[in-house]
Parts: C-alpha cells; structure tokens; sequence
RNA sequence: GCCCAGGUGGUGGAAUUGGUAUACACGAGGGACUUAAAAUCCCUUGGAGGCAACUCCGUGCGGGUUCAACUCCCGCCCUGGGCACCA
C-alpha cells in the first residue's frame, strides 16, 4: 500500500486543530518554556520558503520540548501594519485591512498545512484596535517618562507627490513613484530616546543594564551581536574647545593626543556658527553657494567615498587650536557631518586619512606628531635570484619597551604588533626566556607553546653579522633544562640578503594592500593612522599613544579648555511615519495647551476607516476630518490629532508580551503571566532583524523593567537565525525572476512532512543554502521506506512467519537483539542532542542511519528463522517517538496503525540507555609515521601495552616498520596508536 | 576601508573540537525485476597509477607548530553579510 500523504496529512491536521494538544496551560506547575517566531508580516504573496524552515525548526523544538514534560508556549501572530498593503490600497482603492486580513487567512491555512503545532488561542494582530491600544500606551508609557519627545529631524521629501518617503523609496536620489528628485526636508517628528539605554543606569535604586554590557550575557550568534555593537558605534575620546572670534567652538576627537598636529579646521556647512561668523568673510558667496549644493545632495551622495572631497575655506578667519594658540585655517566641507559629534572636527592630516587627502587637494600643511615606534630601523632585504624580485624580510627596530632590538618583521611575522614575549604571567618561564636570550643573542619571537610540559620556546636571531639567512632558521629551547631541542634550516630557502637604509627601500617596496599601515607609512603615501609615539608634541612628546590621550585629556580638563567624552554612532529612534496604515500616535495639539497627550482611558485612537485611497501619493489620513477632529483632554477647546502614525517596529517591540496574556482589556500583559511566561526561552528569525527589531525590543524591554512593570532585562535569552534559502541557480529568490519555489506545491507533491523534513535536512539553519528540487526525493523515500517498513508487514507481507506474527501480535516484551538496541539507544542520543542545539540536519542523518539498518536487518533472511532475533515492537515505537517532531502526520498515522487511540504527542520523549551508548569494541586504528596504515578491533579499554603489542603484531604494519628505528609509539586510549620511525 | 561569517567530492553537506577526511542525501554509472517505462531493490562512485594486493596525492593558496592539522598559529586570496567621510 502507498503512502497517502495528502489524504493522510489532512486527516491529522484536522484532528489536532480539534483536540487542544498545543495549547500552553498558564495554570500548570510544569516547567515552562516560550518558543518564539518572529511574527511575520502577511504579505499577499503567501508563505515562502524561508518561512517554513524557521516555522519547521521552531515546531520541531516545542513539540521536543512538550514531550520531554514542559509547558511550551508557542504562539503566532500577524505584524500586520506595513507600506506594501497600504501601497497596494492606493493602486487599487482596497483597504488595507482587507488585504491585510485575505493574507492572514492564506498563511494560517498554508501553516496548518504544514503541521505546525501552534496555540492559536493567542493569536494577536498588530494592526486591531485591541492590539494597537497598548502599541499607543506604550508610546504613552515613554511619553510621560520623557523618553518620547518631538524635535525638527530631516526626512526623504518629493515635492512632486508632496510626500515623505521610506528611505528605501529615495534610494538613488529619485522618488520611486514619480522620479522626481528627492530633497531633504526638516519636518517635527517624534523620537524615542533608546540612547538614554545605551549604558547602564541607575534609577530608584535598581541597577538597569544598558544595550552595550547586556549583549556580553545574551546567548546569540556572535555576528548579532557584533553588529549591534557596531551600530551603537561607541567611541571614547574628547571634546576640545577651540576659539573662532571669541566664540568657543567645541570639537570631538577620539585622538586628543594628535591636538598638536592639528593644522587646519573643519565645519559642517549646516553647523550654526558658519551663519555667525559668515559675515566677516571674504568671500560670503562663495560660501553659500556651497552650502546651498550640499543641501541639495542626498544622504546617497554625501557618504559617496569614491567621490573626491570638497571644501571651501572661510576667509578672513581663523580657529586657535587651544593647546598652542596656533591660529589655524577654518573650511566647511560637506565630508564634516552634523549628525556625529559636534559638526566640528580638528583636522590633522598627518593621522587621519580623510584629513590627509583634503590637506593634499588644498596644499594644507601637514604636520607629523605620531612616529611608528621604529627607532633605527633597518631592513633586511632578500634578493631572489630567479625572479630578481627583491623584499623585505626582516626589519629590525628597537623596542621601547625594554631597549632590545627587535625583528619586527620576520617573513611572516605580524608588521604590527610587536613581540616583547609572549607569556607574562609565569615568572618562571619569563625568567628562562631572558636567560636563554642574554646566553645565546637570540631574541624571542612569538612563537611559544605549551605542549602539556615542558614548555618551549622558540627563539630568532636577528642575523646582524650574516649576509645569507635562511628564513626558518629558528631555534626550539626546552624551557625547563634549558636546552636546545632543535634548529630548524631548509636549504631551499637560502637567501642573499643585503642591508638597505630606510629612504633606498621606497623604490622597490611591494605596496599590495598587505601590510598596509606600515608600507604605506614608509611610502609617505598616506596618513599614519596607528597608534605610535607622540613627538613635535610639547608636553606629549616621548609618551605612548595611550598614555598621550590620558595626559592630554588631564590637561584640557585642568585648564577647561575640554574634557573627556564619548559618541556614539546610534541616533534616538525616528517613529513617525507620514503613512497612514499604522498605529496613530496618541498625541493632540491644542493652540492653548500645546501638544497634550491623550488620555490613557480614551485609547485607542482608532484608525478612520471612512477614507478614500485615491492614488494621490498622500496619506488618506491627512483629508480625514473625523479624525482630526477632538477636543483638548485639558482645556476642551478645539485641537486636531497628531496625524502621523508609528513605526511598524514599535508594534513589534512589545508583540512577545502580549502572547502571554492576549486578551487582556486592562494591561499590555497581566503582571504574574508575563513572569510566568517570559522572558522568551528561544528566539528564531531572520538575519535582516540583526539591528532594529532586537535593539528596539531590547530597548522596550530596558524600559519596561525600569519603570517597573517587569523584573527582567533581556527578552531573548537565545536567539537563532534561519539562513536566506536561495533558488536553484544560487541567486535570491524573486518574483520578477520567477524562480521562487511555493510551499503548496512541494506540500501537494511530496506532503508536509517530506517538506519540513528537507529543509531541515538541507544543511545547518543558520546558513545560505540553495533549494535542490531534486534532493527532496531522498527525504520522500525515506519516509516511504517508514511506512512500507512497518505498515506492509502489518497488512500481510511477512505473516506466514511466526516470529514476526509474535511481533506484530504486540508482544511488546521480546527484546530486539543487542546490536539493535544499540543502535537505537545512539540515535535517541544524538538525536535528542541534535534537538536542543538546533541541528537538525545531522539528527536526520542519523536517523537515515538507523532505518538503513533496520532494513539490511529485515533483509537478512538468516537471521529470522535462526534465533528469533527481530526488532522489537517496543525499540520501533522509540524511532517513530523521535521522528515524530520532525514529521508529525506520518508518525501520527503509523502510530494509530498500532493500536493507539491517543496521539504520539502525548506520548514522553525516550531516555537512553548510558550503557548502551558506550562502545565496547572499538577498531583502533594504527598509524606509522602518522598515516593509516591498519585497524584493528579490540575492546574499548585495551591497555597501552597490549595495543602496542597487537600493533607491532600486525602482518601490514610488519611491512612498514621492520628494519627501521622506532623512535617513539604514541598510544591515545580508545582510538589509535601512532608509530613514529626514523 | 572597518567588523563578522565562511571556503571540504559533480551537488547539499558530515567530521566526537587536534586523532580513520568526505557520514547522510542528491546526481551519475552498472545490475536485478519488467514486453517496456516509472517505482523499488542491490553494487560502484575524491583524483592519479596498477591485472592485483597496494601506492602516491587530496579539505581556497603559501608557510609554521605537532607523533598527528579540515581543525591551532602567521601571512595571503576569494565568497557572503553588516556598517561606513563616525572625526
């Protein structure tokens, strides 16, 4: 019989919507565990691929996890508010929310379609009034406690449409819709202040831990977190005031100890002081013309790096640098931004490489007061007689640390870094170090290792009296006795090497983009950018980068002329969008009161649905009267509402609370059910939301605990991605390309299971991967080989054998043989393993394995009429248990097909056997020389000696070693033996 | 440019974290069953040499450390992702 995977699937999905298998209980004592998917946006094009296989992952794990005893809370939900519905309702005249809800409808059936064992009594929808209540409380919440507030903020603008554009509508400069140039336009928007979250705080007494010290505590993938760091973009430097007519102008630097090789000054065209001093210049046109073009450029254009870097100089002024009342040339160059810092920089040209190519274009002085720390350095370079190329090998310099002379660089050594030892916190060794160095003139590179004892080193010499080296010439000390274990010297790297002074290297240097700094530096090509030794410097002169900045801060903070300070990349968080499918901000001016917040009791401020989506290119909301209309909360008197609405991001930053308690009409989330609930065990999404979605829900979550509505900090304690799956042809899947791969129809062909199975079984989760349309056939046979395994024998094929008559008949007691339950046991192990670290492509495999053995087993006619040995009926139900979470509708069929009337889902997760898993027989192997040479079977605790002996025993191994030296046999206990001969 | 992740057969990918490289699957080749095809089952499948036993080579490239390296170290190349005149 065939397996019917359309008529079966349905059957179950049916059953299991009925039954309440999957519903999180918010009474129960068991252990609790919320496993969560980003909430998707319901777009009309339908469930993607890339859906099922981090909905599949999610499955997988919630029904491991019920069937291991836990409470599991896995709700879904509809981030419904978003530009393509409304875009669409512009084009067409349907109002979004009917799209919204025909998507809707179309995902829940393609997800019930693929089994997937949602609680879908809590079920939430961004874009209701029951939801979007509490998006606009919290908006209330952070309004109250300062933490919203409205400021002018430059916006995407096309005067054409007479609208505000998403960035990703200006991209290129031009209005997506009409081509038109897009300009930036200052428009009152609303913020949240997600930077007063970046540090930690303290308030009232508790201690809230900041978006920065957090992510060190969080398990995520290191790339996340990485980024997020990134965006929050933290730098520590100072602030120093510099003088233009009188008037203190204050500068960020992350490099105060450079404030001496500042040569000329920068200002932003938009920083308020140009409009100041404007008027003393000389040339005032000139000035404005250029502030007036870079008005004009695009965000797009001004961070174009490949462009070159304009500027024009305010004539008739200068800035005094503060440390020496030099008076420097002042420019405004749109490569300055308003935006980071204080719009002001100190250019120092010599250090900085932007600085260094606009003090080239403008023949601006460059002044030197950072040195490499190479002090009479000289080169060593190799000549290679065939190519008649000529390199540096070795620069040798001195080290300030401790006087010695150095090879800096050595072949391959790091130009860099500078090797002054390696280990510091053993006296001992230290101490030997020093003393093989000062006995032999060898200096010591970076080169040491502890191979259990004793510990080595390894030593260069810097070859100052040699004209041929070889380049691995190395000397190997045994640290303990101190004594010489090696010298290493390959023939074939003999090299002519002739000394060269520093100024001849210039003409024959290789300046590839390797070694950058270095090479560069020498070439006097660009600036030196590294950290180094401060010179030409008053003060400074003679002190380490580091310690420079400290002084110079110390310095600036004594005499008030600055003080330390740190910048951070991140911006407050723009909410307002000029859109009108999103949550309206819940705020209303009044011409008497100002901007006055509604009443929380009045929330929410519903969306109008009376509005016309004519396609004028303009939000409906802004011609709707009976929105607009209200009166003051605290006056009475006649005002309008605010007619932007939220950021979709806001709705989702709260959504995973609210899944704790869905329907509650009083809170965003009952206090005791967000403690029981939350935070968020595991966390499953997509690599886009790497920055905003988490920093925002980070940053909800921050301010939730300050005010004291939770107790937590972090919302997802684990948080894994699902890898973008590409089209056959390895590029991105798109519509305009046509290659997109639909669900329903892999469903309809193959069956949900064979689906979810493949994805998983494509390779690890977090990765890119190409979609195989061939490669779902090996998971479709595996699944049929499942049924026939098991469902053909019940109907009949093998009943004329006793023995399996006995099994089949549920004599669940007789045991399968050893060599099955071995089996078995591993792969409950791995699987299980498998399962909590989210690797479900191997936990397949292994499962694969264990069906191909249960096959060759059947097959193996010897073995049923001889001993009565077969598969246990008990050990097949332990396969199906496992393989339930991954292909639910199969297993739930063959489960019935045994008798049961309850689901497989309520069945619990088989433990394993710890002596079953361990190997008693294990085949060692035997190496000579390190190359396999033999194996051999023996137990698994086999002494050393004995091993050696059955080794040396060995008739291929004979071959090898006789009539040779052994110098030494390595034995590692419970895997192999290697013979090391001369 | 900076930061992250990665590079293994014809393909997707395994490899207990230094210990038999290529598990599992796809594809390909051969065979069985069949009038035939599909389906199913069995065998072969990294490369080179050899009748064979077997040998040599092989995890992006070049080096190093080690009895032993896909794994660790140094230098480079390439691919993907994020950030980017951030002072």
């Amino acid at each position: 019989m065939k397996y019917n995977h359309n008529q079966i699937e349905k059957k179950w999905q049916n059953k299991w919507q009925e039954s309440e298998i999957y519903k999180a209980d918010d009474d129960s004592k068991k252990e609790k565990r919320y496993i969560l998917d980003m909430f998707p946006y319901p777009s009309g094009a339908g469930l993607h691929v890339g859906h099922v296989e981090s909905y599949t992952a999610t499955d997988i794990y919630s029904r491991y996890l019920r069937m291991k005893g836990f409470n599991v809370l896995h709700p879904q939900g509809w981030d419904a508010f978003g530009l393509p519905a409304e875009n669409y309702a512009i084009k067409t005249g349907v109002h979004p929310g009917k799209t919204t809800q025909k998507a809707i409808k179309t995902f829940k059936k393609q997800m019930s379609s693929l089994g997937l064992s949602y609680d879908w009594s809590r079920e939430i929808n961004s874009s209701k009034p029951e939801y979007y209540k509490w998006t606009q409380w919290f908006f209330l919440l952070l309004y109250n406690n300062g933490l919203a507030y409205r400021k002018k903020a430059k916006v995407n603008w096309c005067n054409s449409c007479q609208t505000v554009l998403a960035n990703e509508q200006a991209e290129g400069g031009n209005c997506e819709r009409c081509g038109s140039l897009v300009i930036q336009k200052d428009l009152e928007q609303w913020f949240f202040k997600i930077t007063d979250f970046i540090e930690d705080q303290e308030y009232k007494g508790k201690e809230i831990k900041g978006l920065l010290s957090r992510l060190d505590t969080i398990d995520w993938p290191e790339s996340t977190k990485s980024a997020q760091k990134n965006w929050i973009g933290k730098s520590v430097g100072a602030e120093v005031d510099f003088i233009i007519y009188d008037e203190k102008v204050t500068v960020f630097t992350t490099r105060p100890d450079t404030l001496f090789g500042a040569t000329y000054f920068v200002l932003s065209p938009e920083h308020p002081i140009v409009q100041d001093q404007k008027s003393k210049c000389e040339n005032q046109k000139e000035i404005d013309d250029y502030i007036e073009k870079s008005k004009k450029k695009t965000e797009f254009e001004r961070t174009d790096l490949t462009k070159e870097k304009t500027g024009v100089k305010l004539k008739g002024i200068k800035a005094i640098n503060p440390v020496n009342n030099e008076k420097i040339p002042i420019f405004i160059a749109d490569y300055v931004m308003m935006g980071y810092g204080t719009g002001a920089i100190m250019a120092v040209p010599a250090h900085d490489e932007r600085d260094y190519e606009f003090a080239k274009k403008y023949n601006l002085p460059v002044k030197e007061v950072v040195e490499p720390f190479l002090i009479d350095q000289e080169y060593k370079i190799r000549l290679d007689k065939k190519t008649e190329k000529r390199e540096v090998v070795a620069i040798v310099v001195r080290d300030p640390e401790n006087d010695n002379y150095l090879c800096l660089k050595w072949k391959t050594a790091n130009w860099k870094s500078f090797p002054t030892g390696g280990i510091d916190n053993d006296s001992k060794v230290e101490a030997a170090i020093r003393e093989i160095k000062e006995e032999t003139g060898y200096v010591n590179l970076k080169f040491i290792k502890e191979i259990s004892k004793p510990i080595y080193a390894t030593f260069f010499r810097p070859h100052k009296d040699s004209n041929v080296i070889a380049h691995f010439h190395y000397l190997l000390f045994d640290l303990e006795d101190k004594k010489k274990v090696k010298v290493k010297q390959k023939e074939k790297d003999l090299h002519e090497v002739v000394w060269v002074p520093k100024d001849e290297v210039d003409s024959f240097i290789n300046v590839g983009n390797q070694n950058l700094a270095w090479k560069r530096y020498i070439k006097g090509r660009v600036a030196y950018a590294e950290e180094g030794m401060a010179v030409n410097s008053d003060f400074l002169s003679g002190l380490k980068t580091k310690e420079a900045k400290e002084k110079m801060i110390e310095w600036l903070e004594e005499k008030k002329l600055g003080r330390k300070a740190i910048n951070y990349k991140m911006r407050d968080w723009l909410v307002s969008r000029q859109r009108y499918w999103g949550a309206p901000i819940p705020i209303i001016y009044c011409d008497v009161c100002g901007e006055v917040p509604v009443l929380e009791s009045d929330l929410p401020v519903e969306l109008p649905v009376d509005v016309d989506f004519k396609p004028t290119g303009e939000s409906p909301l802004n011609y709707s009267k009976t929105f607009h209309k209200v009166k003051c909360p605290k006056c009475g008197k006649d005002a309008r509402r605010e007619s932007d609405t939220m950021d979709t991001f806001v709705c989702s930053s709260w959504y995973y609370f609210r899944f704790a308690d869905p329907c509650n009409k009083k809170e965003f989330a009952d206090k005791k059910l967000i403690k029981k609930w939350l935070p968020i065990d595991t966390y499953v999404g997509g690599a886009e939301h790497t920055v905003l979605h988490l920093l925002y829900s980070r940053f909800f979550t921050k301010a939730l605990q300050k005010f004291g509505y939770i107790d937590f900090n972090e919302p997802f304690t684990k948080l894994r991605h699902q890898g973008i799956i590409l089209a056959e042809d390895g590029t991105k899947m798109s519509k305009s390309k046509g290659n997109v791969v639909n669900p329903d129809d892999i469903v309809k062909e193959y069956g949900a299971d064979a689906l979810r199975m493949y994805e998983m079984f494509m390779g690890p989760i977090e990765d890119m991967k190409p979609w195989n349309a061939k490669g779902i056939v090996g998971i479709k046979r595996f699944l049929d080989r499942i049924f026939d395994f098991l469902y053909e024998d019940i109907t009949g094929m093998f009943v004329d054998d006793e023995e399996r008559k006995t099994w089949l008949a549920g004599k669940e007691s007789i045991d399968s043989p050893n060599e099955i339950k071995i089996i078995i046991n591993k792969t409950i192990k791995k699987v299980t393993e498998d399962i909590n670290n989210f690797k479900f492509n191997t936990a397949i495999s292994q499962m694969m394995i264990l069906l191909n053995y249960f096959y060759t087993f059947k097959n193996d006619e010897d073995i049923f009429p001889e001993g009565g040995k077969f598969i246990s009926r008990n050990d097949f139900k332990k396969f199906l248990i496992i393989l339930s979470p991954f292909a639910p509708h199969i297993t739930e069929e063959l489960w019935e097909k045994l008798g049961h009337k309850e689901s497989i889902f309520k069945e619990k997760w088989p433990e394993y056997d710890p002596e079953l898993v361990k190997d008693e027989k294990i085949q060692l192997v035997i190496q000579v020389n390190g190359k396999l040479r033999d194996t051999v079977e023996v137990s698994v605790d086999i002494s050393e000696i004995e091993a050696k002996k059955i080794a040396q025993d060995l008739e291929k191994i004979k071959k090898w070693i006789d009539g040779k030296e052994i110098v030494k046999i390595i034995f590692v206990k419970g895997k192999l033996i290697n013979i090391v001969i001369k």
